[in-house]
DNA sequence: CCGTATCCACCGAGATACTG
DNA sequence: CAGTATCTCGGTGGATACGG
């Protein structure tokens, strides 16, 4: 369940973003570069529902609304660098055997599709 | 990319049934309970293309066909239980926040719902 | 500024049946 | 035994436009 959490587009973007304090809807939408509002908002409503990230309204005009990590989400960083240090440590190897696979397939049906 | 493969459905069970030692794909389908032969299939290619995966062939009859983890999905091991681990410490947690959540926003809803 | 509304394409996953 | 072949469906994520 949780790995299914995190394991979403980008809940783990997210989470880095907001790992150095909080932030204004704007500016994590600007730094998570190519996601949109509505995904953006149904991402934190979902994170905001399971306990994992604050929702702060500042009654202020222009209206403010700042996002945080909850001490709960906040516990979660640890195994999320884990999991981050070894993607980051073997994402090659990952993406060099997929490369390999896909040539071997595409050597064993070359004839096929030629 | 890295938490998008440990979080789709079958992928982490997968893992906890083959972390101690390589194991045939009835087995792991008797272990990990409600997955169709054709979804198993699915994820045991894809971790085989990424080289976490091994898929030996016994020539004999009956077939045999064992799958295990390579050494690069054995390190993958640390990170998922550090995970794992997080998951069911705090997974009341996240139960129980969804719970109020979900509380509070049908009281919310309620004089219009009703 | 901070979202919501609507529509849609895509794909993961399941049911079912069949095969080397 | 160890898969493959089809078909189907629901839900996630995206594009675009609009509202409080």
């Amino acid at each position: 369940m949780v790995l299914q959490r995190i394991g979403d587009k980008w809940t783990p973007l997210v989470f880095q973003v907001l790992k150095d304090g909080p932030q204004r809807f704007s500016a994590i939408r600007a730094a998570v570069q190519g996601v949109t509002p509505k995904v953006l908002t149904q991402t934190l409503r979902t994170l905001e529902r399971d306990g994992l990230v604050s929702r702060t309204i500042f009654a202020e005009v222009p209206p403010r609304v700042e996002y945080g990590l909850t001490p709960l989400g906040q516990t979660l960083l640890g195994p999320l660098d884990a999991v981050r240090a070894w993607a980051e440590e073997h994402a090659g190897k990952i993406l060099q055997s997929r490369q390999d696979y896909d040539d071997q397939a595409e050597a064993s049906t070359a004839v096929v599709s030629k």
